[in-house]
DNA sequence: TTTAAAATTTAGACTTAACTAAAAAAATAT
DNA sequence: ATATTTTTTTAGTTAAGTCTAAATTTTAAA
């Protein structure tokens, strides 16, 4: 059985590994409003019970094991929200405190006769897709860059069939799948975007962004 | 606010109290299985908290304050049982330990929602009352020691008007307001209880039973 | 009423999960 | 390429809540 705390761990590494793939202590204390030092010794710890793939200095990744349980722990503050919107008539924006202390609740058998009683929904109230027991989830968009808004976010996850040269123009410039990508502006003249990578601001002509591949989160 | 662990002393204190007014160090480590050690340690906390009466060697009892946090509990824990069993149709005998854990989520809002989509129960799915926020609680039975079957149990919390002589009876056999009672055998030929105070065995005529008032718990 | 037994408390230790401060490693800038 | 800054880890501390073992107080028995 895994501690609250390590629960909130796991579900936050989950997060941040939507944004990058390799998450960094740093982050995670930031995300969990905590010293990067507790961050280490609980990472240390959950790498000891296999859930994280750890190495000094070189940043984090949840194993499946660990991945699974971070899908199990978001199914239930997913149902619960639900639960809290649609049977309690909360609004969607005062529910996340109470499903952040509900999705600790050990019981199986309680989420699967929630999820019943809440009709075995696909998403929750805030449209975000409820993993199933087995932590299977609902695959976020496949986008191209130049379908994205000013301000949308996404993470590098590859580039259309044939353009491998791109590949090797973003490694040139640093830039690894994974990598989140916010769209700072578009410059409606030529179609150019104003992008940042990893803390820089990159500009990326228009046959760029019809070939980068990203996967949205929002 | 109160951690877990301070709720489920209150809440043991409370369910102690109702069979016996002075709560002994043992009794509640008994109850909550633990050592008496911690339970001492504990005790002195909510002392300090001002949620008991506690005084070393001499037995505890909840303050007002104490009470009304131990009703809220109590509150909860019934409120979620009964949403288990009418709502995700758990069988009564499967909701304890769940309850036990959704006792401690912390949100007025929550609780006051709840209440009203289960209707605003009175009773939960074991038929125990339901306290109100304000921790008023429906008052247990008032019973004549006589209406007691065998093995039944009660705490003695008066006498019947006009019985004074009684009480001085009770003072000189070391018998207290308070005290719990429990019926070992009713002798058919003349209607005598033996019973058991205090872990003695006593005889008492029927006519004591007659006038001897006790509170029902079950 | 003294002694033995039981109940309770004290003292000290352990675990979990946080913290601070300092050291070490990695990344960045000159 | 070296120095500086940033990130991360280590070492040692703290608080809550538990425990064991020993000491103390109360209760019961002889």
């Amino acid at each position: 059985m895994n501690s609250q705390s390590e629960e909130d761990y796991l579900k936050a590494l989950y997060h941040l590994q939507m944004e990058s793939i390799r998450v960094t202590t740093n982050s995670i204390a930031d995300y969990l409003k905590m010293k990067p030092s507790s961050v280490t010794d609980m990472l240390k710890k959950l790498a000891e019970k296999n859930y994280v793939n750890y190495q000094k200095y070189k940043g984090t990744s949840l194993s499946k094991k660990g991945k699974l349980v971070a899908l199990q722990i978001i199914r239930k503050h997913r149902l619960w929200e639900t639960f809290l919107v649609e049977k309690l008539g909360f609004g969607w924006g005062q529910v996340h405190l109470i499903a952040e202390q509900l999705e600790h609740i050990k019981s199986e058998e309680l989420i699967e006769k929630l999820d019943a009683f809440l009709g075995n929904p696909k998403y929750d109230p805030h449209g975000d897709p409820i993993p199933t027991e087995k932590g299977r989830i609902e695959k976020m968009n496949q986008k191209l860059l130049i379908e994205l808004k000013q301000n949308q976010k996404g993470i590098i996850t590859g580039v259309k069939r044939g353009t491998a040269s791109l590949l090797s123009y973003l490694d040139k410039e640093n830039i690894k799948l994974g990598d989140g990508v916010k769209v700072l502006e578009i410059i409606e003249f030529d179609g150019t975007f104003i992008v940042e990578i990893n803390k820089w601001k990159l500009t990326f002509s228009e046959k760029i962004c019809q070939n980068l591949l990203l996967e949205t989160y929002d």
